[in-house]
DNA sequence: CCGCATCCACATGGATACTG
DNA sequence: CAGTATCCATGTGGATGCGG
């Protein structure tokens, strides 16, 4: 929607369906794919263990973020036809560059969620009319 | 994320309601967050302008958003009691900190959107079965 | 063991109407 | 102008059961 032809940002809308962040952010906004990066690191993890991993990630949605994952060339999915079936899966080249502006993301978390924690708290006592959740 | 209080990461477990990256990804993960916080850059930008601004928003998505990042002491509100009320919002010192690693994150995705375009495409030519949505 | 299919509860967010 | 309040459509994701 709102498509602007041109690049402007102040006259022009930043919010384009074919924005590149908003088309990432639409990826890894979800609830797990960012947990899932993660927790694949840089080695090559089986399901029952990613599972296991990202605990409370249900198998569907393991499932489902990482069918997208793999559709987006992130992820590698290796299916070993043995006697019990063992699928792995692994960060692509790709995706293992993900990690780097995830990881500034955590970084800044870190560094941050005191204070944010602190100013949620300070203003929910000053302002008792909106508990917000 | 995925560290656990003791390092570990494949014991512990990595999520977490308290987990700081959950919690910053919990806010940020939404809709707009992000592209407000682009919006309002270093200056001040009054609430009709942003809306403006992040084309797409709807005012209650706005204020909602606007609200929250304010409790979490990351967006400044002033309100200029004028005839016509004024209402200016900017990003705090700290609100000013996100935008490196979401900037990160943008330029990831600008440098990697075609490659995961591309993977998409081959993806859904491959396998017509899953049409994956 | 891995994963698909189905049903369903809930949160997100859009449209609309009204206030100060 | 800058919200607040309400209703409602939709998407996300959890639970469960089945299949290869």
């Amino acid at each position: 929607m709102v498509t602007g032809q041109d690049g402007s940002v102040l006259r022009g809308s930043p919010y384009r369906a074919d924005c590149p962040t908003r088309r990432i952010l639409d990826r890894i906004g979800d609830r797990w794919t960012v947990l899932i990066v993660g927790a694949l690191g840089d080695g090559s993890v089986r399901f029952s263990d990613l599972r296991r991993r990202v605990e409370g990630v249900s198998q569907k949605m393991l499932t489902q973020t990482l069918r997208a994952l793999e559709r987006d060339g992130l992820v590698q999915r290796t299916v070993h036809p043995e006697v019990p079936v063992r699928v792995e899966y692994s960060l692509t080249e790709a995706g293992r560059t993900l990690r780097e502006p995830l990881r500034a993301l955590e970084e800044w978390s870190i560094v941050h969620l005191a204070h944010v924690s602190a100013s949620q708290q300070a203003h929910d006592r000053t302002d008792r009319s909106q508990p917000v959740p």
